[in-house]
DNA sequence: GTTCCTGCAAATCCTTTGCAAGTTC
DNA sequence: GAACTTGCAAAGGATTTGCAGGAAC
């Protein structure tokens, strides 16, 4: 099952790696690895944490720098998060936007192609030339809105 | 016409000074009429330039611990961009998002009413409470697009 | 007088970089 | 062997905090 999961992705990193003339390495692929395996929207910590179960020498460093090929071979998307980066997977998945929960610091995906076509139609009458967008919506969820004492409380 | 500029979000603050038992400084009146001169979307840094001119005093610290009232105060309100916020003022202005032009920094302001609604009705779907949101569009201005050369050296 | 402010320096937090040692090709 | 990677420690940049001295009420 492991080699089954991700199977195109690793071939896409491989061929990354090729194209740019870069190196394979164990460390490289427990990183993938993890990513492929994970739950959406991990922190860089969450991700180090995962990659240490298999192989705890591996370093944050390396973690932050394969993040970046993920970036680049276009299987990771970053999430700018206040102070804090989070990372989905991006290989295939069509474009989505986020809610967040203020509270218990849930993430929601959701996606419009209507909102979609609204800017492109305002970036046009500005001449503006898109070449991405974030749009995150801050809130309340469902789970948080149904206990509002907990939801108090981890909201400080 | 100094006194005359942004008489009323100067009240505002006096108010929201008395009513949290604060207290009034010069520093903070310095701050806030800089803050209330500038061009929109400022960084600390350029605020902080800003008042030194008046006041080469007055430090980094407190433009920070300022800028925190005046957005509790509902007058300025943050831009989280990338590693580096940007202020701009928020008294009565209609909510608006950004656009972000990457080769020169620019940004510019658009609403929709439309994409707002849609928004809600997604929200609404799938019971989460807006408190707030950011659309930021990143590309490239009419200007950076219209100078090949300025705009790609700018980009790096 | 008490409470709040200020500026400095130091501390945080997240992320990147320099470098010597280890790997991959 | 040449070129690329790694992990550590140190550096970076933005923002916050501890604290002693100074203002405002």
């Amino acid at each position: 099952m492991a080699s089954a999961l991700g199977r195109e992705e690793k071939d896409v990193f491989a061929a990354y790696l090729a194209k740019n003339r870069l190196k394979r390495s164990e460390q490289r692929e427990v990183i993938l690895d993890s990513f492929l395996r994970s739950a959406r929207h991990l922190s860089v910590d969450d991700l180090l944490h995962m990659v240490q179960k298999k192989r705890p020498d591996i370093g944050r460093t390396t973690v932050y720098r394969t993040l970046k090929l993920l970036q680049a071979a276009g299987l990771a998307s970053e999430l700018a998060l206040d102070g804090q980066s989070r990372f989905e997977r991006d290989w295939k998945r069509q474009h989505h936007d986020h809610f967040i929960c203020k509270s218990c610091g849930a993430i929601f995906e959701f996606s419009s192609p209507e909102i979609e076509r609204l800017q492109d139609e305002i970036a046009a009458g500005l001449g503006f030339l898109i070449e991405g967008h974030r749009h995150h919506i801050f809130g309340i969820c469902r789970r948080c809105a149904a206990r509002p004492h907990r939801a108090a409380l981890r909201a400080r």
